[in-house]
DNA sequence: GTGGTCTAGACCACG
DNA sequence: GTGGTCTAGACCACG
């Protein structure tokens, strides 16, 4: 998997790299079990400092989505905890990207589409 | 309408307020042309610093949604320019928010319930 | 001649009024000698405080476009002194508009167009 | 590159920082990439406060022109979005400034060669 | 070391 | 009375 870090985006690079990580086990481009790459080969890849990649795969592992040993590195969790939930974080998020969207003149179908699209990975 | 601060959260405050205001008008409580707040009263009535209530206003000016004169104070616009576009950084946070509720178990019905409800102002 | 007020602007209403009286000498919409609105008149018509009206009417004579007088009101003058110079400040002004045009891709006869246009009243 | 500012001068001092910069990228002298001073750094250059440049460089970043990260501070983007129109705020000025010049008695061929130098950097 | 946030307080122009 | 600008100073997250 393909990790781009946008240098133009707010965003801190170990948030970006969390959650492409995130997007590619939910798409399922990244498999149950499958093994990420190393601390260091991603920070060689992505061309940053170690700490910043070890960063992110620590709230990974804090979040239950990779379990990391010493032996065979970072993988995929076999089973990633079922809330059932959306945290109530996102649900501010969701309330406010709607809210813009709506003033912005986006249709609720296009927002469905765009839900759905996300949700079962076609996009 | 009350603002209300997260002081726990990571979000500046400026941001907090710009973002609860942006809800406000999209549900109908902030109607078209209706007064806000003064800098000086939000900053009161929050507790924090007049320049943080600056900069939300500020920021709210700059996106389209209100305005500001000297004589008036801030209102909320007549006419908010209608993009018909999600902004692409909007699209990412989506897509991260839908991924983690997946990943969680939320099924799209639930997700699709939430987004309309935004989107109708019944929540 | 009809003065518009645009209350999104940054540029105080006095401002807004000076110029648009300015750019009406320089477009012969208003003619050497010609009798202006009277201070009352024009804020009424504009909804506007006097004192906003009296602001750019003393500009206005201080920068020698205009004439007063207790009998005949305001008039437009019949000779306005020729400098020859554009200002330092237009310069900055100037060059600043040009440097944000070219960054946008704005070609130099896109440019030269809309000045010509202006110069010779056009538009 | 040096910037000065006019104590002067109507304009902010964070407005005349942002217009000195977007002047220096089109005039080349700010190349694409370059690195700007550190916030700090030009503060104490030009005797003014760190709050008053950040300012200016969130502005430039808004406006696409100039790029901030922690590690390495400011830089000039490389790809600055091409519009290819002139804001109507823009507009607006240029018809002020060339109609003030007209009433000058200052030549269109004047204006012309004043636009054409800060359109090739001449100047 | 860097930019980003925030405070407490001051002064100013506009209307 | 209003928003806008600016200061001096502090603390923080990122990398």
């Amino acid at each position: 998997m393909v990790i781009k870090i946008d240098e133009y985006s707010d965003l801190p690079i170990y948030m970006q790299i969390r959650n492409q990580i995130v997007m590619g086990i939910s798409s399922g481009e990244l498999a149950a079990g499958e093994q990420l790459p190393t601390v260091r080969a991603l920070a060689l890849e992505i061309g940053i400092n170690t700490m910043t990649v070890s960063k992110a795969y620590q709230i990974l592992k804090n979040e239950g989505y990779i379990m990391t040993d010493r032996k065979n590195g970072a993988r995929v969790r076999q089973q990633i905890e079922k809330t059932g939930v959306i945290s109530g974080e996102n649900k501010n998020e969701l309330r406010r990207i709607v809210s813009e969207a709506r003033l912005s003149g986006v249709s609720i179908e296009e927002i469905r589409d765009l839900v759905d699209g996300y949700y079962y990975g076609k996009i």
